[in-house]
RNA sequence: GCGCCCGUAGCUCAGUUGGAUAGAGCGUCUGGCUACGAACCAGAAGGUCGCGUGUUCGAAUCGCGCCGGGCGCACCA
């Protein structure tokens, strides 16, 4: 509703300056910090200043006189030294509210298919909290964009050919001689993800002590291109084993996807080969005959130098004929856009305890049955921020073959790291130098094994969790309280995780990350929790809900919030709209994040204030039921964009 | 060396893209539980927005120059 006055506002003071001045501005439109300004606040009048050749107060206040009224406003008026306030009708605006005009998908617009790329964790060990940031960025993204009526896809590519698939695979068969039969075995009877851990970080020491050992990598990798060999058998077995632990781990953050697609597929059916004519045929790549390059297809620094300040042009496939990474990504950008020509085939991998269904992308025969991938208007790539250099030279693979519209929508959505501070380090047992110590963060390597698994990190969570509800409700069954805990503990860290802007690197801290106070999830929770328990009581009392729409009309509504403390909380929770917006245009879920807090901070604020079920004027007491019912469902709406559920008690 | 990012309260971070008196949480201190359960609320102390300079009605925000920190710049992903 506020996003809806706001473009109102915004659209007919811009109508009025071009009937008026003949001048064409798009004008701005604010929130004053201070309440005493009014609900919105528009700096016109300083922009029109100089080619008016007017104080700005002068003309703020021709506006204000000459404007005809809009509706749901009470009246615009100039103050300062020239801004125009605008004071909204609580009357109309408060009975807009409870008639639900202008609810969900207002702010939908028809731009096609987004699509969403998360995740895309190297299919060889567990995931860490690393990983952690990436899908949860990645999952609250796509939720805003669908709460707010965008159609959304989401893909979690699948690296199952790369490099570090190969030295799990090398572990396997070097260090611990098992065949393929052995790790099946092993895939059924062990915690297979936190094995390759281990395993993982045992063959990256080796290569270190002994580096021939390197040469098994190379045969591995040749294995795994061929499809042939007990190596390429045992990587299929690895990846396939542990996406599967993957998904079940984001699952448990209520992550979900519709599609996989793999690199095995890009290559096998000849995705890479189609691009790769693509690229030759419009000359975006070209052979080097000599230097240092010699023999390998380059893309020439000249398409992406400016952007990243480097004069050596990139090698798109090796002097030994494989591709690189990013020739494989141009690919499959090309196929995003549906702009390759092609397609994958699909199998169904697993379906979802709600229903859905997750494909992946197979060489084997395709279900007909399989929905529509890929041939995305716009894409969103969650890639950390180190690899903002090779996203750069993607996109410009597209534009080098003449897709610049695409290239424009082709988003590199990226994060900052998550280090450690030095105190988890030590609580972890990772051994630092004195000036490691003294550091804001540690970067850990998951190549050494170190570093906080995902599912030990959720794991500490629940158990604290669980301390604080069996402290609480001894009295409710041991399975529910185990359900509630998980609640809290996915609402905390999911919070956790979005509470910074994306630019900002996380250094981790076990001590913060399992806070369940201040501005937390559960804070969050806790409030949502607190508004249903007043409509409970008030059941359990024999009171029933009341007819708002007939109990409050227009009159009553505009006498309640004549109260300036009434007003202030029903507009800061009526603008969940207007905020989802805001996060979606700087591609910043923090924002969101920040605003469910504030809207907690209100009703608890309120909650203080106004003991709802004890008033006893009708009236009011009528408005105060509302104004729970409502802050209950915005909280709960709100939660559910972050991806938080709302737990029974707490 | 080149490129990108960051520097805001003791600590961890926001700051609606140039607006009105710079805000939260944690920590510290003070006060508040007969239940709409305190995972909460109220209050206090705490700031030269790294430094300098420019742009303009107006700068934490934009430009330039320093200082300090981080990350990239592979025939790895």
């Amino acid at each position: 509703m506020f996003h809806l006055l706001e473009k109102r506002i915004a659209e007919a003071v811009s109508a009025y300056l071009t009937t008026r001045y003949g001048i064409q501005a798009g004008s701005a439109i604010e929130q004053p910090k201070d309440s005493r300004f009014g609900e919105l606040a528009l700096p016109a009048a300083f922009q029109l200043a100089r080619q008016l050749r007017q104080p700005p107060r002068a003309i703020a206040a021709a506006i204000a006189e000459g404007m005809q009224p809009v509706e749901g406003v009470a009246r615009i008026e100039p103050a300062g030294n020239g801004y125009l306030n605008v004071r909204l009708d609580r009357g109309y605006y408060g009975r807009a509210l409870l008639e639900g005009v202008a609810g969900a998908g207002a702010g939908a617009e028809a731009d096609g298919k987004i699509i969403v790329e998360h995740t895309n964790i190297n299919p060889n060990k567990a995931a860490h909290i690393g990983h952690l940031r990436n899908a949860v960025l990645g999952d609250t993204f796509v939720r805003m964009l669908r709460a707010r009526g965008r159609e959304v896809e989401v893909q979690n590519y699948i690296d199952n050919t790369g490099v570090q698939v190969a030295d799990v695979v090398v572990g396997f068969l070097h260090l611990e001689h098992k065949n393929a039969e052995d790790v099946r075995r092993l895939i059924g009877t062990t915690r297979f993800d936190y094995y390759c851990w281990d395993l993982y970080a045992r063959t990256s020491a080796l290569y270190k002590s002994n580096p021939e050992a390197l040469a098994w990598r190379a045969e591995t990798l040749h294995s795994i291109e061929r499809g042939e060999g007990e190596a390429a058998e045992l990587a299929h077995a690895v990846a396939d084993a542990i996406v599967q632990a993957h998904l079940a781990t984001m699952l448990r953050l209520g992550i979900v996807y519709d599609v996989l697609p793999r690199e095995s597929e890009i290559l096998r059916l000849k995705f890479w080969a189609t691009a790769f004519e693509l690229l030759k045929q419009r000359g975006a790549i070209h052979l080097e005959t000599e230097g240092k390059n010699a023999g390998c297809w380059v893309m020439p620094a000249a398409a992406f130098g400016e952007e990243t300040g480097t004069e050596d042009s990139k090698v798109i496939v090796r002097s030994n004929g494989t591709v690189t990474y990013v020739g494989k990504d141009i690919a499959y950008q090309l196929w995003k856009f549906g702009l390759l020509g092609k397609d994958f085939r699909y199998r169904r991998w697993s379906r979802y305890p709600d229903g859905r269904e997750v494909w992946v992308s197979t060489d084997g025969e395709g279900d007909p049955g399989a929905p529509r991938f890929g041939a995305g208007a716009r894409v969103y790539n969650v890639i950390d921020i180190r690899q903002a250099y090779l996203q750069k030279v993607v996109v410009a693979g597209l534009r080098a073959l003449g897709f610049e519209e695409q290239a424009a929508r082709s988003v590199h959505f990226s994060y900052e790291m998550v280090a450690l501070s030095p105190r988890s380090c030590v609580e972890l047992g990772i051994a630092l130098s004195e000036e490691e110590k003294r550091a804001p963060y540690v970067l850990v390597s998951g190549r050494l094994g170190l570093g906080e698994k995902a599912d030990d990190l959720i794991d500490k969570l629940a158990e604290k969790a669980a301390e604080e509800v069996d402290s609480r409700h001894p009295e409710a069954p041991l399975e529910e309280r185990r359900r509630v805990a998980m609640q809290i503990a996915v609402g905390a860290l999911r919070y956790f995780m979005l509470k910074f802007t994306r630019n900002t690197v996380i250094a981790f801290d076990f001590q913060e990350a399992l806070s369940f106070e201040g501005e937390t999830g559960p804070y969050v929770q806790y409030a949502a929790v607190r508004a249903r328990n007043i409509l409970r009581k008030l059941e359990e009392r024999g009171g029933a809900m009341p007819d708002f729409a007939r109990a409050l009309p227009r009159e009553a509504m505009a006498r309640q919030l004549e109260s300036e403390d009434f007003w202030q909380l029903l507009l800061a929770a009526s603008k969940s709209g207007s905020a989802i917006e805001r996060a979606i245009a700087s591609g910043e879920p923090a924002h969101v994040a920040k605003y469910a807090f504030q809207l907690a901070q209100a009703f608890n604020n309120f909650y203080h204030e106004y003991p709802v079920l004890a008033e006893e004027n009708p009236e009011r007491r009528v408005f105060l039921l509302w104004m729970t019912d409502y802050f209950r469902r915005q909280l709960e709406d709100t939660l559910a964009v972050l991806g938080i559920e709302v737990p029974p008690y707490m």
